[in-house]
DNA sequence: GACAATGAGACACTTCTTGTCTTAGTGTCT
DNA sequence: AGACACTAAGACAAGAAGTGTCTCATTGTC
């Protein structure tokens, strides 16, 4: 899963190019000279030109994404304290994210069909590899997954639509909300608390 | 002066899309799509396509900035006073310009030149147009047109790299820089306090 | 010296952008 | 009702820009 070095850097140029000029933009000669790499370079490392380009560039930002959430998960071990952490470390970086912000800024469809259509099932896929072994301890895998995305889903609509009630976060209105509509439903499979 | 309110649409609508995408990638079409008219309608308001329009931008822009500057000025009579607010609320008003600085980032040949070489001179007319008058009370109006040239460049100059032993956007370091450095030089003109 | 990786640039091809023009539709004034 | 000015929509040709593939010379490594 290691990412040649030439290839983060063209992924970076491609994120870099693309906070100032939007996805719609963006050239791939913008993004290899950005690099410091010739075109030939960028093809022969993404064959397929921009797309496959992109679609690389989801996959490393998405990994990121779980990388840095489970990095704030450490040595909690309390179930509700877990999920509370979860989804307000989620909402924070999805607020705080540049890149996404401008994404969604500029090209709307296109970002959001990666956040809640196409790309929804990708993301959930990703958080129950990355989440799941968190819950292990506390439900049946099975169980485990479908919680990861049921938070999934619900921590993008509060963050693409915010709530009057509930703000994901805000650590005790995560809880609230936790305790309210979340665990009561996994409360009869959990093997410890 | 009075501008067309079709032509101020297209104009809002040039600079929305500036902000967005950058002056090199903005097409004539994106202009138009944005402000709502036909590419047609915005080749007959600005016939000469993007120089034109971009120009008149530049026009407009530069006059609403002296005229929101001339706002914070109202009934200052004291000529150390004026000149204070005059170089603060500039500065400060360059510093929080978001399409300025947008402008900065992702086209800055074109930007620098439009500030210290090509466009200063314009800057210089436009700013000694509208604040020339209210030194008039205080200077002969040729050391008056000097003054406001001079300190046109050096607000332009601090914003653009700004000094360890200056700050042009606090009254009291603007205060200091002025007696210093001003008002010593224009003293002997003075022909009233 | 053989080797793999790269930058530079040529290339044919496609798509985008531009500037102009025509047409049909709209609302206004008389 | 009819003349009028104005505009959106879209056709159009010419040119510019972007794409994807190739070749070749260069570089640094084993």
């Amino acid at each position: 899963m290691t990412v040649d070095p030439a290839e983060r850097r063209v992924l970076n140029a491609a994120k870099s190019c693309c906070e100032r000029w939007g996805l719609a933009k963006v050239t791939i000669e913008d993004i290899a000279t950005e690099a410091g790499v010739s075109r030939a370079t960028l093809y022969r490392l993404f064959p397929g030109g921009k797309d496959v380009l992109f679609e690389a560039l989801r996959v490393v930002e998405l990994e990121d994404f779980f990388t840095r959430l489970n990095g704030h998960l450490d040595g909690v071990d309390d179930f509700e304290e877990l999920l509370v952490r979860c989804v307000v470390h989620a909402t924070l970086e999805l607020r705080a994210d540049q890149h996404l912000s401008v994404m969604l800024a500029s090209e709307p469809g296109e970002t959001l069909g990666q956040l809640t259509v196409d790309g929804l099932p990708r993301i959930i896929r990703v958080a129950t590899v990355f989440l799941a072994p968190l819950v292990d301890g506390y439900l049946p895998r099975r169980d485990g997954a479908r919680l990861v995305e049921l938070l999934s889903r619900l921590v993008i609509s509060y963050f693409l639509a915010p709530s009057e009630h509930v703000d994901l976060a805000d650590a005790d209105s995560a809880r609230t909300f936790i305790q309210t509509f979340i665990l009561p439903a996994f409360q009869p499979s959990l093997t410890r608390s």
